[in-house]
DNA sequence: GCTGACCCTGACCGGATGGTCAAATCAAGC
DNA sequence: GCTTGATTTGACCATCCGGTCAGGGTCAGC
């Protein structure tokens, strides 16, 4: 297991030192957006030279690629993972909390995506086209039939995901503003808030009947 | 009136060509950030060159502070324009509205802000600081006293404005995957959907009813 | 048509930026 | 300790960037 081991040793070596590359790399475009960030920036961030840097990466775009791409897997998934078979509210509370524990647990990664839209999109319209907006319409439509089966409030689906992202993505992008507006304390709790909000919005005028009889 | 007439309309000139600047400059700044942008880009985008450009603006700093001066001006008055005196679901949600007029009449400026805020927010602090946030108390404080008069459902108002800001500016930050994820005009009606939204969620008898069920 | 202030630009400067290269260093197998 | 390939970096390059400067053009007032 000679060549083996030396093998799997210098592969972990290297992804660690890809790792290191990627989080500093991270701290800059998630700040500065890809033309505003530089390559001696992240080699400084990252701890070693910036022809080093360009070992591990043929260049600054494909730093800028593979965090992109490292990132919109994880963007699916909480779509993904909407249960059709499961109880509609509930279902989508479940979306929207995931989706805040995303923008909680990876703030940066919600700047770089953000970033990359306001920049036009222009290295994620593929993304946007043959990812997203497949699953997108996939929900729109399940929550159409939940709708029409009475389980949801009629609301416009496309604005209801829109809505979603907007408010869980706002933690995350706007932190700065958040802190400086409602510093330590003040800001209150954004789960409960939400909760409260999707709950009143979507709970069938029915159900809310029942509930309020019960 | 020689030297009048000469001054007035050397002003009015001068106006127009700086006027040209800030729009360019509106366009790149919006797009890429500070770092990202550079005066070619503004100059050509203005029709002019470098050097001209730098005739009218001292540097790249104060085109751009420039640009987020005239902005926050306009930033605060919707939520200065909340009238205590009046009827708390009607006001907020004319706030909603206003906020998203801006939204969809300003989205280069909303996008400026976005960037300058995802960047940390380095150049206007101060804004945040000495405008907004006191404001933002103000406003909190109005809310407090609408819902312990029973006139508003009870909600977190801090959260309660941050979710306006989110909701409202999404549709200018991040027009660019709206347009691929909901092309032309299945996106519905932001309008529509907003003033639903908080009517259901603000509307104190709703409130009372859901305690009652417990 | 001369003057003087304003407007505009090509050429340029120093420094930063993305990227290259050759040489030095390191780590692992022998 | 020697070899070999992976790793690292100082020096360098072409280009770009923000900004300066000297000079030329424009135009109103005389």
């Amino acid at each position: 297991m000679p060549v083996s081991d030396a093998s799997t040793a210098r592969s972990r070596r290297r992804h660690r030192t890809e790792a290191a590359i990627l989080e500093a790399a991270l701290d800059v475009f998630a700040l500065h957006g890809f033309r505003g960030a530089t390559l001696d920036q992240i080699a400084e961030g990252a701890g070693m030279s910036k022809p080093n840097l360009l070992y591990y990466f043929a260049s600054k775009e494909e730093v800028h690629a593979r965090l992109l791409g490292d990132l919109l897997d994880h963007w699916l998934a909480p779509l993904r993972a909407i249960d059709p078979g499961g109880e509609p509210v509930e279902e989508i509370l479940r979306y929207v909390r995931r989706k805040l524990d995303m923008s909680r647990d990876y703030p940066r990664e919600s700047r770089l995506f953000a970033g990359e839209i306001i920049a036009g999109a222009p290295r994620i319209s593929d993304f946007l086209v043959h990812g997203l907006r497949p699953l997108v319409d996939e929900t729109v439509g399940l929550i159409r039939g939940w709708t029409a089966a009475g389980r949801l409030a009629p609301v416009d689906p496309m604005q209801l995901i829109f809505s979603i992202w907007a408010l869980t993505q706002h933690h995350a992008d706007f932190a700065a503003q958040i802190a400086i507006v409602a510093p330590g304390d003040r800001a209150g709790d954004p789960g409960a808030f939400l909760d409260q909000l999707y709950r009143r919005l979507l709970t069938p005028e029915a159900a809310a009947e029942r509930i309020r009889a019960g």
